[in-house]
RNA sequence: GCCAAUGUGGCUCAGGGGUAGAGCAAUUCACUCGUAAUGAAUAGGCCGUGGGUUCGAUUCCCACCAUUGGCUCCA
């Protein structure tokens, strides 16, 4: 038989042989990294037999599919550790995931601290054991009784799921088997460095209205200094925090007195916020944008237009009974559509008035659960740079294209372009009830975004259940210091609500058509914007964003009135500056104009002051040149003006 | 909303059934100083809120509020 490796060459085998057999006759440091084989494409077990020409890569845990066999293993570990302290616990299921794995259990005795510290004690001795994973397959009522006999109701059910022609697999590692398509490591031995991360709560396939089991979060690697290293990028990456650095550095604050999602922008905050949106309206008016200041509350009936009421009554804060239609009612506003489509309706629109194109710096309300809050990132008020845009169907993609470019002309000033991904999303068929609309109107309107995706060749991932109620998303997504994703930016194309509203122009041949609607955000929500900028910069922002630019600092106070002077001139160009003339030593000033992340400190002693100039200390490098005032005024407002990043 | 952890002066944290401590910050005084912390003194807390147990609660129990990480939901 013939196996093609990977650089090409063909190794030649007389009898059948396992991937780990042919990776340790290549070399014994081969067989140790392996985690799994990738035969004529597909990802196989360590075990599995090559008994036919084909070709093979050894996967190693360099290689994403490698590293995910390896950490599914190590969720089997974790599993069997738990069954042997807890033999009552049911299993659920258990996945590899972006920078680890977790298994779900089902347990009456809550794993706390110490349990989990007993857990890896256990996952340790399995390691050490060094267990062979052996795969076997059962006929379906096999293996529902298989599992029934091990009362392990959640694989029952997982079983009865599968379609009725696959093939169903489990995997044995002594005293523990686990139904599982795999693939897996040849051993247990090989998860030399592991470390239970967190416990959460997790609802059994991921719906509320099931059982909420116990999810024990991990990581795994192939030796221990790697864990390590990835503990430390981790504990790293939560120094950038926003809601920790974001407090600290009085960007925001928020108090119990006035409630959940409701933060504080502080000066700071505030300063950095009136510059992006200022910015924004700019760039938009640019780009032939419209500004309008629409109400933030509307009575019960224009959301029961938009299907708002019906659909979104429990995320709107009402002013009122909802359900007493004797009295009026009012809802504060969770998003601008339906206000933004009454300026539209203000008279009667022809084709000649399209594509017509409506922003505004827009506040909205939505009273998310409690738990769902975070920092900047999730709150219950936020300010989003919304915008409208109505078209004619031959203009539809190139309005989505002149959004999607704004957003990312957006991304780029920002300097967040690089960390974005783009997410398709789409309406669940099988959920029907959350959107309104047909399922012809659905498959077209997505049909239409997926050729204009494809076409503007958006490197996209689709999303299931993601789209809006009204409509289908293109959202770019970006992942805070947690690694959790949220939307930064959504581009949706409705045509739904532009029928409810009865909002329709008159096209050529006089007949009244409505237009198809784009809902587009050019920066996203200021907070979530914010919040992901100073993760970004770790508080240390670029010199046009920065909320103080400038610190002036007399070395004595001898120097107090030539640096107000200079303070003056900085203000008088409308730059950032402030003045720290307190009677403090200049080192213990510097430092704290350094751990307050302000771009530049111009500092003027004796020598400075004669010569009528400034020592200015980029705080970004630590160091230090002298200049005039004149010379640090262009160089600061080129950089100001430049948006340097 | 659900699962769990947490809540002690502005911040970071220690303590613990007998009524509270440190560092930083603040204030005052002295030092007039050259690019990441000068020294000393002073002040500041009904230990998240409300109940309960107890002779006595900040400590134990319950509820609520808030914060954190997940789940679900979502910009």
């Amino acid at each position: 038989m013939n196996i093609t490796l990977k650089d090409g060459s063909v190794k030649v085998i007389d009898s059948p042989m396992t991937v780990f057999e042919v990776a340790l006759s290549i070399s014994e440091g081969l067989s140790r990294a392996a985690c799994g084989g990738l035969v004529d494409g597909e990802v196989v077990d360590m075990t599995y037999v090559i008994d036919k020409d084909c070709s093979l890569s050894i996967l190693t845990f360099n290689d994403e599919e490698g590293r995910k066999v390896f950490r599914h293993t190590a969720s089997h570990v974790l599993a069997q550790a738990v069954k042997r302290l807890y033999p009552d616990v049911k299993l659920a299921i258990g996945p590899a995931i972006d920078d680890g794995f977790y298994y779900d259990f089902d347990s009456e005795v809550t794993f706390t601290a110490d349990i989990i510290v007993k857990i890896e004690e256990e996952m340790k001795k399995i390691v050490k054991e060094k267990i062979a994973l052996e795969r076997f397959e059962l006929p379906r009522n096999e293996a529902i009784k298989f599992m029934e006999e091990r009362n392990e109701p959640y694989k029952v059910e997982l079983i009865n799921d599968l379609p009725e022609d696959s093939i169903i697999s489990f995997y044995k590692q002594g005293d523990f088997v686990d139904l599982c398509a795999g693939p897996h490591l040849e051993s247990t031995g090989k998860i030399k460095a592991f470390k239970i991360t967190q416990v959460a709560g997790a609802y059994w396939r991921g719906s509320e209205k099931n059982k909420m089991l116990q999810r024990i979060y991990a990581t795994a690697f192939p030796d221990k200094k790697m864990l390590a290293e990835h503990l430390e990028r981790i504990e790293e990456a939560k120094k950038r925090d926003h809601n920790k650095l974001g407090r600290e550095l009085e960007i925001f604050t928020t108090v119990d007195v006035i409630g959940q999602g409701l933060p504080i922008l502080l000066p700071k905050g505030a300063k950095i916020i009136q510059t992006l949106q200022r910015f924004v309206e700019d760039e938009e008016a640019k780009r032939g944008w419209l500004l309008t200041k629409t109400p933030y509350m509307a009575k019960r009936e224009l959301y029961k237009l938009s299907g708002h009421w019906d659909h979104y009554l429990d995320g709107m804060f009402v002013l009122g009974d909802p359900h007493d239609e004797t009295k009026e009612c009012f809802a504060l506003r969770p998003m601008t559509c339906p206000f933004q489509y009454q300026a539209y309706l203000n008279r009667a629109r022809s084709y000649r008035d399209l594509p017509l194109r409506y922003n505004e710096t827009s506040t909205l309300f939505r009273n998310e659960d409690s738990g769902e809050m975070h920092g900047l990132i999730r709150v219950r008020q936020f300010t989003i740079s919304e915008g409208h845009l109505m078209c004619l169907p031959e203009q539809l993609e190139e309005e989505f294209k002149g959004c999607l470019e704004l957003a990312i002309y957006m991304l780029k000033t920002l300097g967040l372009y690089e960390d974005v991904s783009y997410r398709f999303s789409q309406w669940d068929p099988d959920n029907r009830e959350k959107y309104i609309g047909t399922t012809e109107q659905w498959d077209e309107a997505q049909g239409i975004m997926k050729k204009i995706l494809d076409h503007l060749e958006i490197p996209y991932k689709v999303g299931v259940g993601e789209a809006a109620f009204y409509g289908p998303k293109l959202d770019i997504q970006i992942k805070n210091v947690h690694g959790k994703e949220d939307t930064l930016i959504t581009l949706q194309i409705d045509q739904l609500l532009a029928e409810k509203f009865g909002m329709e122009y008159t096209d050529r041949d006089g007949t009244k058509k409505n237009p198809y609607i784009i809902h587009r955000t050019s920066i996203g929500c200021y907070e979530r914007t914010l919040a992901l900028l100073i993760e970004k910069y770790a508080g240390a922002f670029p010199t046009w964003l920065a909320p103080e630019q400038v610190r002036v600092l007399p070395i004595i106070d001898k120097q107090a009135d030539y640096c107000a002077e200079v303070y003056r001139k900085l203000r008088d160009k409308g730059i950032r500056a402030e003045l720290d003339d307190r009677n403090e030593k200049i080192g213990y000033r510097i430092r704290e104009a350094q751990l307050e992340k302000v771009p530049y400190m111009v500092v003027a002693g004796d020598k400075e002051m004669e010569e009528g100039k400034l020592s200015v200390r980029c705080r970004k490098t630590g160091e230090n040149t002298v200049m005039t005032i004149d010379e640090f005024i262009d160089m600061i407002t080129e950089e100001i003006d430049t948006k340097k990043l």
